[in-house]
RNA sequence: GCCCCCAUCGUCUAGAGGCCUAGGACACCUCCCUUUCACGGAGGCGACGGGGAUUCGAAUUCCCCUGGGGGUACCA
């Protein structure tokens, strides 16, 4: 097949949070579209931090979202934390450089000095509410007199920057997802504030000015941002800059329909709480992906690289997708088994030490532990699972009333366990098929297989009549684990 | 209220006028494999929101309605 793939070295485009919360799910799929994007055109990804609300922009967020990105491998070519050549890449620190920009704005007669009080601004607000209008500014300001600037003044007043919106005026563009988009400046709420009078540049203005100063190409965020940026192109039209491409990705929804928010899910919108249970970051990855994006071939599991490689905007779903755990879930048990087992037992470390004081590095070998887990990870949906299954190989198993009453306590199970008891010195302990053999072959003479001679090993063994091969159990436990075991079985009888 | 976006199985989707008695995946159910769980395999359940229009023919184009969502801050 013969495909013309764009190449253009030129792409800049940039994942920018604001550090408000932990990495969000929805971030992180964000920023995974353009780390995309930016791959598949061989183009440049930037991590920029949108901190100029300084009431909630807390520091522990910004290490968390640095954190959560670099685990889920989404790493960026420039910004934060490793600087570049436009930098500061955050906001907080170009705050001056917002207010120069305003000023021209001001000079060139695109903006202005707005005097209006929050009171005033509430009451104008309660006033249109009562006349059934739409809530929007009224642009008192414009044409604010030399006098009544002065009055203000003196009256201690403190102004915010407002930025003229033309009225009418159409504002459209072609959305790289979305197709054509029209928005009338009308519908914007009037003269929009640029700067707050506490001096920091407010969200939309910010963005522009940055994405300017960064030379961004293509701007691809959610479909929230959408009125946002009709009034940011508008921005852009004032500063005779030319404005970047946009991509409107949908929203991931709750199963109710609504936005994945924090203060509905709480901590399941966040990367971390996936990443504390045991979810791979290739999960994730793959799952966020194939959301609202489908791979030309038809594939379901596929790798970032991968994604990278047939990645386009144009692909992306126009509509809203449903966060569905069952499905992520079916991904993490995918690549809980199938990913390379050393890294399987790296990311293991952590529930394996959940198991507490019975585990104790010395007690197996290190080619017994990823036999461990090797054993059991088929099984698996996250790894925070993995501390309950493996348990039984650390501590002897409590044996409950009703496995003691109707595994252990029949004389056939009393056979198996003596007969298993007295076949220890010829178990070939390092080979697990080799131990599953010995056991049917003294299964033979005593004249029982299946149900009747497995079960009551394995519920002497590990406590439960259902789990790993029982080859692997034994040859793991070792003999003397296992004569223990036995024998302690044997007084349920 | 106003503005914008969206609309195929429960969920994620394929589908760019005839290939669609609508395909795949997750979930669920049945069977097979298996000492068990899981994996794997074979089936099953299950959808084009409604109405017009265009056309020989519409899930696919257009219009209206309905529904859902998002936005409407000196938050981002």
């Amino acid at each position: 097949m013969l495909e013309c793939v764009i190449v253009n070295n030129d792409v800049r485009v940039r994942i920018a949070p604001s550090p408000t919360g932990n990495l969000h799910v929805g971030t992180a799929r964000t920023a995974l579209y353009n780390y995309l994007y930016a791959k598949r055109h061989q183009g440049t990804f930037i991590l920029r931090l949108e901190d100029t609300d300084e009431e909630r922009s807390n520091e522990t967020y910004t290490k968390d979202i640095i954190d959560g990105l670099k685990w889920l491998g989404l790493l960026w070519d420039e910004g934060l934390d490793i600087g570049g050549p436009y930098a500061p890449y955050r906001q907080t620190e170009k705050i001056d450089h917002y207010n120069t920009m305003a000023n021209q704005l001001i000079s060139s007669g695109k903006a202005y000095l707005c005097y209006a009080t929050q009171e005033e601004l509430a009451a104008l607000k309660e006033e249109q509410k009562a006349a059934n209008a739409s809530p929007r500014y009224d642009n008192r300001g414009r044409d604010t007199s030399a006098e009544q600037r002065q009055k203000f003044e003196e009256e201690g007043r403190i102004p915010s920057v407002r930025f003229i919106v033309d009225e009418p005026q159409v504002v459209s563009w072609h959305d790289h997802v979305k197709g054509e988009i029209t928005i009338d400046s009308s519908d914007l709420g009037g003269d929009m504030v640029i700067v707050k009078s506490n001096g920091v540049a407010i969200y939309n203005f910010a963005v522009v000015v940055d994405d300017v100063d960064m030379k961004m190409t293509h701007v691809i965020r959610g479909e929230d941002h959408i009125h946002n940026t009709a009034k940011q192109l508008l921005i852009y039209q004032a500063m005779a800059k030319e404005a970047p491409e946009f991509g409107h990705a949908p929203l991931i929804f709750d199963i109710e329909h609504h936005k994945l928010s924090k203060r509905k899910h709480g901590e399941t919108v966040h990367v971390d709480y996936y990443r504390a249970q045991g979810y791979m970051p290739e999960a994730i990855l793959n799952y966020l992906a194939q959301m609202s994006f489908t791979h030309p071939e038809g594939k379901e599991i596929y790798s970032l690289d991968e994604a990278a490689a047939v990645f386009d905007l144009d692909k992306v779903s126009k509509s809203p997708a449903v966060f569905d755990v069952a499905r992520l879930n079916w991904f993490n048990s995918h690549y809980i088994r199938s990913l390379p087992l050393e890294l399987i037992l790296e990311r293991a470390k952590p529930f394996l030490s959940a198991i507490g004081t019975a585990y104790d590095t010395s007690t197996y070998t290190k080619a017994q532990i990823a036999a461990i887990v090797s054993s059991v990870r088929e099984g698996l949906t996250t790894l925070s699972e993995l501390t309950a299954a493996v348990q039984f190989y650390f501590e002897p198993p409590t044996i409950s009333e009703e496995i003691g009453r109707d595994v252990l306590s029949s004389d056939n199970a009393k056979k198996v366990l003596t007969t298993m008891l007295a076949a220890l010195g010829g178990m070939p302990w390092d080979d697990h098929q080799g131990c599953k053999k010995a056991v049917d072959a003294f299964g033979k003479e005593i004249s029982l297989k299946g149900k009747e001679l497995y079960w009551p090993l394995r519920a002497a063994l590990s406590g439960k009549t259902q789990g790993p091969d029982l080859g692997a159990i034994i040859s793991i436990l070792g003999a003397e684990r296992v004569k223990s075991r036995l024998e302690a079985a044997l007084t349920h009888q």
